[in-house]
DNA sequence: GCCGTTTTCGGCCCGACTGTTTTCAGTCG
């Protein structure tokens, strides 16, 4: 998210806290937390786009007495009225609202009856049985609190798409063993293909739904059933993994995916279209006074609001809705328009070999296999040798890519005299991912100038590290220009990528390269991930490199060759 | 606090589950 968004769209957050807890009107609270979120989703920092002549009262939840606090927040970094609720109530007090089982109601009741304002003094009461006596509150809220706060239960932290996979998938899979079942399908923003999960969404068509919600709390990795009733449950996984389980009959299927795809906004914006229609629209179906009039499949329901189908992975009320209204969605790159995977990594002839022959399996025209400077050493004079093994007769064509690490000053960890060996040369950035933005802007800027260097990948993610601090735009205009490649992979091994990084390469008109980085054959399959999110971020496939065919990419890896 | 091709006032998504209650408020998604 741009920088200057993020900052304001925080404020507008902690304001909505703040009322929240003040107990202001629930849909004032609302209206700053649909704000926030409406500057977060923006490509644009938002004095970019004033200063081209966009009102702030054009976007979305943005009204004049909004506009005038955003300015204020844009120029010294807060607004009187923010301001003006700290005096009110202390400011750490929204950090309990981190802590499950705790909303707005009953902080106010820890601050009105026991002075409570921060996480020790929560614990501190909780510790001594002073809040089971409260109003609203006993014993079972109070062991809650005190587990939370000791760190006992996993605080909510986000997981990449690809390491939800490994859990939320074998547990479909185990649920769909259940008699009766008929479905098991894996909504939220997982569907949506949003590069880290919070939570796992499942819908299930089942018979009976007991069977399977039994299934579901006793499936081997569940540390922790949060709840459990007839139509819904949820569970803890091992890593710390929330899953939220959701039967329902076979006619309500299509609103129920609708529902639990989300994303929330483009759902509160489908069901008031639906409302000014006279049309109710849940998680059961569309209806229309009680009579139910959709809801089996996803069509059906969008249908009712003369929306097509809008896939999941647009669902974010961002401007799918008026897209879809016009006719004007686009066509988003899918899995089988891949043509090569530009990045396999292995060992020559170990795993490389069953690599390729997976890739093969999937139909794939061209690979390219990619090795890590590191663990290669100055030694590259065997990879021809090892990958002429590689090359057979049968597609794919397989390429030799070497992944170098970029200095701080934007050199590259090894001489030209290897780096020219290979048929794509990889820079990326390992190591130092908390330099301020414009070091780091320049450290990769001066790296897209070395030679060789077709295409950059996404930093390396170190120690849960959550962000890369860089001018993007920048950077994709320096890499539009050096005909330089970025790449896009979902790996776990990668630093998620922000939505905005897309929406800007995609907008600048940079070319992609969509990578599975698999590192034996089953991670070939991350590839959907990839192309996914992505599609998600509008890309067709034209702009990605590795849906042409090989020939269509002679000319860029011989330029960077040559040069 | 936002919004409006019926509205400048009166709406604003809504249902499941838990724990605290004696019929429901609060939280969550």
């Amino acid at each position: 998210m741009p920088e200057r968004n993020a900052s304001i769209a925080a404020v507008l957050d902690e304001i909505a806290d703040l009322l929240d807890i003040q107990g202001a009107n629930s849909f004032r609270v609302r209206a700053y937390r649909n704000a926030a979120r409406s500057i977060g989703d923006l490509g644009t920092e938002v004095d970019v786009l004033m200063e081209g002549g966009t009102a702030l009262t054009e976007i979305p939840g943005i009204g004049t007495d909004l506009a005038k606090k955003i300015v204020d927040i844009l120029h010294t970094g807060t607004c009187e009225f923010l301001e003006q609720l700290h005096s009110e109530l202390p400011a750490a007090i929204t950090q309990l609202l981190k802590i499950p089982a705790l909303g707005p109601r009953r902080v106010r009741t820890l601050y009105q009856d026991l002075h409570i304002e921060n996480l020790e003094q929560l614990l501190q009461a909780a510790q001594t049985g002073q809040i089971r006596g409260l109003p609203g509150f006993g014993e079972k809220t109070e062991q809650r609190i005190l587990e939370a706060v000791q760190g006992r239960i996993a605080m909510a932290r986000r997981h990449p798409l690809a390491v939800a996979a490994r859990y939320a998938e074998p547990l479909a899979e185990h649920l769909r063993a259940v008699s009766g079942v008929t479905r098991v399908d894996i909504a939220g923003s997982y569907r949506r293909m949003r590069a880290t999960v919070g939570d796992i969404d499942m819908v299930a068509i089942a018979a009976d739904s007991t069977a399977i919600m039994e299934r579901f709390v006793s499936y081997p990795s569940v540390t922790q059933v949060i709840s459990k009733g007839p139509t819904r449950s949820s569970v803890l996984l091992a890593p710390g993994l929330q899953v939220d389980l959701r039967s329902l009959a076979e006619d309500s299927f299509g609103a129920a995916m609708v529902y639990f795809t989300g994303s929330k906004a483009h759902n509160i914006a489908i069901r008031r279209m639906g409302q000014d229609r006279g049309l109710k629209i849940n998680e059961y179906g569309v209806f229309r006074e009680a009579s139910r009039i959709a809801g089996a499949t996803e069509e059906s329901v969008y249908a009712t609001i003369d929306l097509p189908w809008i896939p999941p992975e647009l669902r974010e009320n961002r401007g799918e809705i008026e897209a879809a209204q016009k006719g004007t969605l686009p066509k988003l790159v899918h899995l089988s328009d891949l043509r090569g995977d530009l990045h396999l990594r292995g060992k020559p002839g170990e795993s490389a070999a069953e690599i390729v022959d997976a890739a093969r399996a999937r139909g794939l025209e061209y690979v390219c296999v990619v090795f890590d400077e590191r663990a290669f050493g100055v030694d590259a004079g065997r990879v021809p040798n090892a990958l002429a093994a590689l090359n057979r007769p049968a597609s794919p064509r397989v390429l030799t890519g070497i992944e170098v690490g970029i200095d701080l000053d934007g050199t590259l960890d090894a001489p030209d005299a290897i780096l020219r060996q290979f048929d794509l040369v990889i820079a990326a950035v390992r190591d130092q991912l908390d330099l301020p933005r414009t070091l780091q802007t320049q450290r990769v800027l001066n790296a897209l100038q070395q030679a060789h260097v077709a295409m950059l990948a996404q930093p390396v993610a170190i120690d849960g590290a959550e962000s890369f601090d860089v001018d993007f735009s920048t950077i994709v205009r320096a890499a539009v220009e050096r005909g330089v490649a970025l790449e896009f992979s979902m790996h776990p091994r990668r630093l998620a990528p922000p939505d905005s990084h897309l929406e800007i390469a995609r907008r600048d008109g940079a070319r992609i390269v969509i990578s599975s980085e698999a590192e034996e054959a089953a991670e070939l399959d991350t590839l959907r991930f990839s192309v996914g999110f992505a599609g998600r971020c509008g890309f067709a496939p034209a702009q990605v490199l590795n849906a042409h065919p090989l020939s269509d990419l002679g000319g860029w890896l011989e330029s960077h060759r040559a040069r």
